[in-house]
DNA sequence: GTGAAAGCGCTAACAT
DNA sequence: ATGTTAGCGCTTTCAC
């Protein structure tokens, strides 16, 4: 910056007043600066500027694995809606979700040069006592039971569960058979939960729930479980992947979807559509989920309020062709 | 730092001395020091220290979109990868496959506080006069062209084609159709060109390209035109994405699989194994991809060093249910 | 094994 | 509109 000051016969502040932007730079000088700044290659230093400053431009984001559908759109939604706002993303991944991973990954970001945090996934991993947030960072929960303590956002999963199971049941089908994510997810819980609330409402008792691991894998071995039983004519699974699972279950047990089965899925997939038959699932907003993530937090990091609170993205129905009513 | 100074008696050097882990430290002298840091709940300023060092500890990491199965499996690797090496990722996402866009995120990548970068996409992006890569600054480019001025890591696509095209005339089919990914993406005209190549050594000339564009629905368009012709028994698909698409089309159109028409993709996601029938497709090592950048890039930032050159990974064929001989 | 001094590149505050 | 001064929190150098 000196030399760059020295080039253009100024004082560094004045540089510096170039390089923010500041408009109380005269024309001529403003242009001389950045010629100078051309000529010698100029990049500011983001290490001195946050030194001073105390801000880094930039927020951490905490996340198990990107290998699933949905932390991937959330995190790409949260990297472009930084980048809008000039902020950057430092990735923390953690390997595995335990807790010891976690506290691990905290420790770590606490060291960063971050100025505000995301987490995606499950508060309750935040629980045990030797993990402490670093104080004074502003942090947003998506996927997650935390209720007051922290500024959650996150997908509407009873909505959307509702809406799978009361579609299924408006086309006639007696009961609705659920493959669920794991225990350990709380979005998968609220899943099940509102299932089983659902078909409380309606009177129907709950068939035993068949827990998964979001893959298709064991989409696949529950769905040659259920497609054995004739009784079953309609299955929400959790998730796309498992319903595709299901699918190829089906397929093999020789049962038609969607005649003789209804199989409906969640998260609506670019896939989804071109499944055979194409998959009749809940479409999930994860762009949005993501964006007003960031918003909520930028609005803590610059006005350094904290109010906590919750806000839920609608999730609707997108029926496609496997489902039918029952014959 | 000089309050955690006064409060263990020593010099704010000695502070700095254990928070670096250096071995010169009296045992006592350290555990005081740690004890006052632990009970100020002291925390390094990284900001402070990358003025001084120079050093980041950060690594830049420019993409399109993660939204492909491909660029999200390779992101997730160089993160666990970095974050073994102690470095963390900073994301510059880029909305668009343009060159003006990627001319703005080289040029924000340039004031980030970055020791490396990673590019993910075709480097003849950048071969436009208007961007430059800060200079001095490592880089490693995923999936690209970039002969020898840059370093590449990348899957051996061509190996990749060939298995797949091998295989189906192996199976006793006397063409094999392909579905190619765009032309602008450089793996999709290497497996293209590979395609043809093979075909062309055992003297069958390559039947037209159909493009597509990596999703299913461009998969599914070609796979209705192709499966309405009889003499179609073998497709050969680019990405496993458009390879459910065809199975799709098929399905529509009544033609068996693998009995009527063979279909392989390339990736081997984890649903491919799910589809209906379990795809048999090509295995794309992304970890390895991504733990070769890491390790190729964080080389050259240690060493100062700038050996640029070629890493290919291979791939293998993973023959599922897909595909059979012609009947 | 430990401390004192200097300075990394920048910006906030104040002066002109 | 521009310059001067001071200092952010740390590490490097050189003492002791």
């Amino acid at each position: 910056m000196a030399d760059v000051a020295g080039r253009a016969g100024v004082s560094s502040q004045t540089v510096s007043r170039v390089s923010n932007g500041m408009t109380n730079v005269d024309v001529a000088t403003r242009d001389r600066v950045l010629a100078a700044m051309d000529e010698l290659g100029y990049r500011p230093n983001s290490a001195a500027r946050a030194l001073k400053t105390g801000r880094f431009r930039s927020i951490g984001v905490i996340m198990f694995t990107l290998s699933t559908f949905g932390n991937m759109r959330t995190l790409d939604a949260i990297a472009t809606a930084s980048a809008e706002a000039d902020y950057s993303i430092t990735l923390i991944p953690v390997a595995l979700p335990t807790q010891g991973e976690v506290a691990g990954a905290v420790s770590r970001l606490s060291e960063q040069a971050i100025d505000g945090i995301v987490i995606i996934m499950e508060a309750h991993m935040l629980d045990r006592a030797d993990i402490t947030l670093p104080e004074g960072l502003p942090v947003v929960i998506v996927d997650s039971d935390a209720g007051s303590r922290y500024t959650v956002v996150d997908a509407d999963q009873a909505q959307g569960a509702r809406l799978a199971t009361e579609h299924l049941l408006d086309l006639g089908h007696r009961s609705v058979w659920h493959i669920a994510g794991p225990k350990s997810s709380f979005s998968a819980v609220r899943r099940t939960d509102s299932w089983r609330q659902t078909l409380h409402e309606h009177r129907i008792e709950a068939p035993e729930v068949l827990y998964g691991d979001w893959s298709a894998e064991s989409g696949y071995r529950h769905g040659l479980a259920l497609g054995a039983r004739p009784e079953v004519t309609a299955i929400f699974a959790a998730n796309d992947q498992m319903a595709l699972g299901v699918l190829r279950a089906l397929h093999e047990l020789g049962r038609a979807v969607p005649e003789s089965v209804s199989v409906v899925g969640f998260d609506d997939t670019e896939e989804a559509s071109s499944f055979w038959p194409p998959l009749t699932t809940v479409h999930q907003d994860f762009s949005e989920v993501g964006r007003l993530c960031i918003a909520a937090l930028l609005h803590e990091i610059e006005t350094t309020s904290h109010e906590t609170g919750t806000t839920i993205v609608p999730t609707r129905l997108v029926v496609r062709e496997s489902t039918a009513p029952v014959s």
